[in-house]
DNA sequence: AATATTGTCTTAAACGATTTCGATCTTCTG
DNA sequence: CAGAAGATCGAAATCGTTTAAGACAATATT
């Protein structure tokens, strides 16, 4: 235990607990001489202030809580929300801010009050579940400072990556290839962020004049590789299968590619396939995917910029829908076919 | 603001702030009248314990630091790290404890002035530099509860994978399969846990009556892949190259997967290749790797069963060495040779 | 020379909880 | 019925810090 407080320093420096406390704050009713003496003797005394009586008094934590979690408990070890929690983490670090997980088991508290209870100063939301109704309060009951990451929400600022510019960008590109059966996976949900990239395909294909069948838009879980194999089956067993089919993200696609090698289909020379994140691994697959890779570590980046400034200046920030751009990986999974 | 306190309750209940407290707290000399009518106003109220002030009484803070970063500014998007802290996150949480990060940035303050400064309760430390003088200072030179995660100290409980028994099984199997020309690529710097796996490396090889030129033992990065294609690289070209080579961690497999296949050696029918880790992509890659899967999440999760023993039974509780069995994954890198 | 200003430091209250010790009242014991 | 024991509650100190307001002396102003 460090132990030693303001007021044994004041002690040994025979003066009051305020001098003390205001010398080491750098007040500037304090003399230059005594704020020197104080500060020489907290050093020489080891002294560590109380965070806990400081955040008491002051009301500033100077610590950001994150919301992670989906319901299945994971998220950290997906690639992309790591990503995401590196950029935020360093960012916010560098601005002087702790950050700390939202509790997500043992509910006896919400988020909100979660934050409230612990002094937290704001807090990030990614999280695939915006639908949680303890997620719905933090974000819209109140004025706690929160920025929001991959859902847009028209109380918060919030941070997306371009998904419309990226699902067209790889749409077109898979066009320009060639393709003309084109099939999406698109991930599950009311989600803003898939209504957007389903509305960047149709667009792209438009674009193309290319008309697809229904049936080849199919819903599917996000992240969830043995989902993407069952919606894989289902699209090859249609009387007239795809050649390229078009996953929600680069999980799903290892695991489409994975059910079209057993069932003896080969990639890309059979049928062709889209990722979607850009994850390390993506480009270490034979072939390397073809893929929209987001700028994830920007993302939390940004994320943590815009929170501590709404956190510092509550007067002169207001609500922004910030979008980071990625780019294409063309990889090697989508083969040209010759039009005839 | 919330901004009601146990004084707004004591007021409208028209008794004592230290009764409110006390029967919130379940303490036994309240009737049980009054600590329903307390609860009950309380819950009316809104009302929500500052732990800022509970905190600063009580010196418990519930919540528990986290050292994870490399020098690098990464680790937490290696899947292997991001599987110790979910385990660790997990447990901990349904123990009733947060976590937060140990910042590493500006770092004006050390790791155990931040724990201290803080009020953590623990912390658990899981990183590659242990030779940092913060780092040693934290586990060395205080009684601040600690546990680390793949790094052996005499002062505090460790939790490892069992790295001889692993590397053992890992280099029986490629004995088994035939092969007598093996490379292995360790781990650089000199944790305990590199120098284990040699040794068992070499004890294997001693078991199946092997022994291989020196320059068969290269010193490799952890998980960099560039690094490990050089290595790679050397290995291949001596007079007589290995015709298996293993690799510290599965990422510099892939590296080194990589760099053959780039230069036209196939894997495994030219040479074989073995990874460490068990990380989910390594069962992706064509053929999936042949590795040995550390059991990570139940890493994190004793990690934070022990911290938290710990630090509420201070007097029960002893210095620990726990060992987690992994498995060995075959997958099917590493190709039968028939002996002749 | 009287007053106003400035610079430096202290007093004291406050943040919101916990906890020790004692006070009061009721009930039990012999 | 006197005293002990038990149940229930409150007063007050305390944790370590910040900060508004005041005190005091030295200096500047007129």
């Amino acid at each position: 235990m460090s132990g030693v407080s303001l007021k044994d320093i004041a002690k040994a420096c025979g003066m009051s607990v305020a001098t003390v406390s205001k010398a080491l704050n750098g007040r500037d009713d304090i003399s230059p001489a005594t704020r020197e003496l104080v500060r020489h003797t907290a050093q020489q005394m080891d002294y560590l202030p109380n965070s806990a009586a400081r955040m008491l008094k002051t009301r500033r934590s100077y610590t950001i809580g994150v919301l992670l979690e989906d319901a299945a408990g994971s998220g950290l070890t997906h690639e992309y929300f790591s990503r995401v929690l590196q950029g935020f983490k360093n960012e916010a670090e560098m601005l002087g801010y702790d950050i700390t997980f939202l509790r997500n088991v043992n509910r006896k508290m919400g988020f909100l009050e979660n934050c409230l209870y612990r002094g937290l100063d704001g807090a990030v939301v990614v999280n695939k579940d915006f639908d949680d109704p303890e997620v719905r309060k933090l974000l819209n009951e109140t004025s706690f400072p929160c920025v929001t990451i991959d859902y847009v929400c028209n109380t918060r600022t919030s941070i997306e990556s371009d998904n419309v510019k990226g699902m067209h960008t790889l749409t077109s590109y898979v066009c320009s290839e060639g393709h003309s059966r084109i099939a999406y996976i698109h991930g599950e949900g009311e989600a803003e962020v898939t209504k957007r990239r389903v509305a960047a395909f149709y667009t792209a294909l438009e674009e193309n004049d290319i008309s697809i069948p229904d049936e080849y838009l199919v819903e599917g879980k996000y992240l969830h590789s043995k989902d993407a194999a069952a919606c894989t089956k289902r699209l090859m067993e249609l009387p007239k299968p795809p050649t390229c089919i078009m996953y929600p993200d680069d999980m799903t696609a290892f695991g489409g590619i994975e059910y079209l090698r057993s069932v003896g289909i080969r990639v890309p020379e059979d049928v062709s396939v889209t990722g979607y994140d850009g994850s390390e691994f993506s480009q270490r697959l034979l072939p390397p995917l073809t893929t929209y890779w987001q700028n994830a570590e920007k993302m939390g980046q940004e994320a943590a910029k815009e929170l501590i400034t709404s956190i510092e200046h509550p007067k002169t920030s207001y609500l922004k829908r910030i979008t980071i751009e990625g780019a294409l990986w063309k990889g090697d999974t989508v083969r040209k076919i010759e039009t005839n």
